[in-house]
Order: C-alpha cells, then sequence, then structure tokens
DNA sequence: CTTATTGACTTGTCTATACAAGTGCAAATA
DNA sequence: TATTTGCACTTGTATAGACAAGTCAATAAG
C-alpha cells in the first residue's frame, strides 16, 4: 500500500495552516495574494484558489474582493466541532490523556443513534474509553468504536500521547474527511460525576458523532461527554 | 441599489438543493453526472463542479470518485448549526414564533463574548427576544442583537411567521455567509424555566453566535437556549 | 462456470487564460 | 484645499481542455 503524494493543493493548504498557527501571520494579517502564491509555489490560480478554499471552509480566513485573504483570530475555546480531534484542535502542550477501558475488540452494541452496515456488525468493533484532561482538570470524557476493518495491530497501539487521529492517518492512511454530529445537553450520570468530580445534575453536553473517512463506506463513531463549565466548544458554520 | 443576478454556479447550487430538498432526489440517488449537468445548463465542469462544492460543504451530498454525486439523507435532528435560521432549518410547518420582546433600539450591553467596534457600539442595537415552539413544544429560546446599520424601518417589521433571514435578504440585501458560535450545555435559569415550562437545574445548551454577512464588517449575534430533551441538534463538519 | 481484462463512464487534479468587480492610493482637477 | 478621476492591485466568476484514477459491467479467456 504505497504512500501517495498528496495533491498540491492540499500541500499548499497544509503550508499555509502551519504558517498560521505558528503566528507567522497573525490575526488581521493578509496572506500572499493569491497571484504571489502562484509565482512562488509554480502553480496556477485555481489550484491555489482550491488551497484557500479549503482555509475559508475551515475559519482560519476570510476573503474580501479587491483586498485579499484575511487570517481570522484563533478561537479562544476549543475547535472540537469543526474537524480533527481534540490534540489539534486545542495543543498538545495542555492535553492530557488517560485511559479508561484500553482498546479491545467487542461486537457492537449500539452506535450512538448511526446506522450500522451488516459487514460491520460482522466484523466487531474496536471499543476504547478515554478521560482527557486539560491543565490536569478533566474535560472530556470519550468513547470511541470503529469498525474492525483492515486495522491490523490497532488494539496494541498506544493511544496515552498521540492522537487518535495521527494513528490512523501515519499506520492506516485513514483520513476524516468529514462528519456528522448530535448534540445535547443531559445530565452528568453517576459514571461521568465519578470522572469529571461533579455534583449531581451537572449539566453535561453530549456529541454523538460519526467520522467520515476517505476510505470509501469506513466511518467510525465517538460520544464525547463535555464539562463547558470553564471551557466552551466553538465551531464556524 | 440594483439586484444583481446571483452567479451560474450560486444558480445552479439553489436548483439542485431545491430538488434534494422536494425529494425529487432522494438518499442514496446519484445526481446526473458534472458532464449531464454541463450540458443540460451549458455551463463549463469547473463552474458545475463549484456549485457542487457547496453543496458538500453543506452536507446534502458526497462524491465519490468513479461513481458519482450521491444525496445523504436528510438528517433527522434540527439542522440549526450549520447554516440559514431555524426556520429553514426545520421546516416552516411546525415551527411558530412567539415575540417576547418586541425589536426595538437599545444601547449594547454584551455582545455575547464577542467584540464590538466603536461604531457599532455608538449606533446602538436593534434587540429582540422570540420564542420558538415546535409542535406548540418551546424548544428554543433566542436573543437577537444587530447594529442599527443603515437598516430603515426595521424595528416595525413583521417577524411572526417570517425567518429574521429572510427579512435580511429581501429588504436589505443582507445574506448570512458564516459564523462562529460557542457552545455549552448549563442549568436553566429562572427566566428559562418559566418560557420552556421546566423544572429547576434542568440541562439547557446555549449558543453564542456571531452571524457574518456578505456586507463587509457587518455582523450581528444572538443567544439561543436550546432544550434537547426531544429534538437533538445536528451539523456537519 | 469462474476469473481476468477491457473499456466506457465517473469524479479528482491541474494548467492556461480572460474579464468582472471591489479596494485603496496617487495624481489630476475644480 | 477638497473632490474626483484613474490606475494598479486584489479576489470573483467563467471558459476550455487535458490527463489521472476509481467504478462497474460487459466481454474474453481459462
Amino acid at each position: 500500500m504505497a504512500l501517495k503524494e498528496a495533491p498540491q493543493y492540499r500541500q499548499l493548504y497544509e503550508k499555509l495552516r502551519q504558517l498560521i498557527e505558528d503566528g507567522t501571520y497573525k490575526q488581521g494579517d493578509l496572506l500572499p495574494s493569491e497571484n504571489e502564491l502562484c509565482a512562488v509555489h509554480h502553480l496556477t490560480r485555481p489550484t491555489v484558489r482550491n488551497a484557500l478554499d479549503v482555509l475559508v471552509n475551515e475559519g482560519f480566513i476570510v476573503r474580501q474582493q479587491g483586498k485579499g485573504s484575511i487570517v481570522k483570530g484563533k478561537p479562544k475555546g476549543i475547535g472540537i466541532l469543526s474537524l480533527s480531534g481534540t490534540t489539534s484542535a486545542i495543543g498538545q502542550e495542555h492535553l492530557t490523556t488517560r485511559i479508561i477501558v484500553k482498546p479491545h475488540i467487542r461486537p457492537w452494541e449500539q452506535a450512538f443513534g448511526y446506522e450500522i452496515s451488516e459487514k460491520e456488525k460482522h466484523v466487531g468493533c474496536i471499543y476504547m474509553e478515554r478521560l482527557r484532561l486539560i491543565n490536569n482538570a478533566p474535560v472530556f470524557y470519550d468513547i470511541t468504536m470503529i469498525p474492525n476493518l483492515n486495522l491490523p495491530r490497532f488494539s496494541s497501539r498506544n493511544f496515552e500521547n498521540r492522537s487518535l487521529f495521527e494513528i490512523l492517518r501515519k499506520h492506516y492512511q485513514l483520513q476524516v474527511t468529514g462528519g456528522e454530529q448530535k448534540i445535547l445537553a443531559i445530565r452528568a450520570d453517576e459514571r461521568i460525576q465519578l470522572h469529571f468530580k461533579l455534583n449531581k445534575n451537572h449539566p453535561i453536553l453530549r456529541l454523538d458523532r460519526k467520522l467520515e473517512t476517505n476510505r470509501v463506506g469506513f466511518a467510525f463513531f465517538s460520544q464525547i461527554y463535555c464539562n463547558t463549565e470553564d471551557y466552551s466548544l466553538i465551531g464556524r458554520f
């Protein structure tokens, strides 16, 4: 399974995104104009625009006709709603992960309200539960269920410090391309109270997500409980 | 201020979206191929692809190389997270709106955590509160704050049955192009308890939104309280 | 009958080009 | 001096065409 080089617009997108996250381009700055980017990277404008389109969709920049591409400020909260996992969304430095239930294979019980195919049901799922802490305070509790399809040695990998998304990308060439989610406010049940050290009936935000990948028909599922008392979720639309 | 015709890719997008929402194209159906759409609408493929890109971004279709553009099923919950207002998100038939605080001009107090410019602060804001009911059950309570900039006769318009977004579009050529939102779970306070007829401390979902428009620098703000007991919010990313 | 191959059709990526339309500043004008 | 005009620069829209790569079914080969 050879690693194919990413398309050029994707490469440019990654570079620009990196420069924004670095702080090389700060809030309010203008990116180089499309024509400049063309010249520097030896691409044509449609290709450059394709890269910028992605940045717009993900909320990194806004474009203004006649002016340029303006870098938006980083949202202050947690960008978990947009894409990627929590690790890339809040910066790895403050985040620690505690495995509560180690990855293991079990039959499907449910997929948080999403439908799963017969084939998925047949092979079972890789199940894990993790607690995520920001500055040592528990903020997320997530349950992940991944169809056990062509993922050799998955259960034995180390998820402590590495992001699930990174492992999927590097070892299995799997990239999350999008997804769907339901969001509700619920009362903390006993298990959540315990993990979050909260009083009974504390309001908790729950996300039921289906995450789609670049492998056709391959999606996985997660349910995330969030304590939004100190950190609120942020998303763009 | 002449109304300019929408660009062609936008027109095609509207047509296709309409056909999907009509049910002409159902879940799992393939849209006509890009080349067919080119021929029928007398456009070139980049233009057609531009229209399809928007449909993909909004979650109406997925594209599969070698196969075609596949219509996705309508999410069952409430598509309030993506774009547009609640009216278009859940269908007007079941939704009724009750004005709690009629639109009036008042000074800014805050903008739900978002920053506002000096000019916006100077002109004041149009403020309103509305309760929204689905099948006669209160589900949303929203507070809207709009900068009082070039919106003649706005306060005297009728918001009972028409969507705010529709009024902004038709009378002021204002279109919401995107935005940012924070999401938290909170306890219902007294006012919300009253409107939603809930017990004390019932968990409630709150959205603090900044909505950006096609008029450069013009954004408005809303805070939405949701009872997610019977309806959960749905979003794509 | 089963398996491999071909080929038509699909979307994905990319080049090259053209003109429209908004922005902002400098130069010309009143 | 104050205002308008013009120009250079930006992004927005659109055309035309090329090749890569995935899908699927009909066809050929075993």
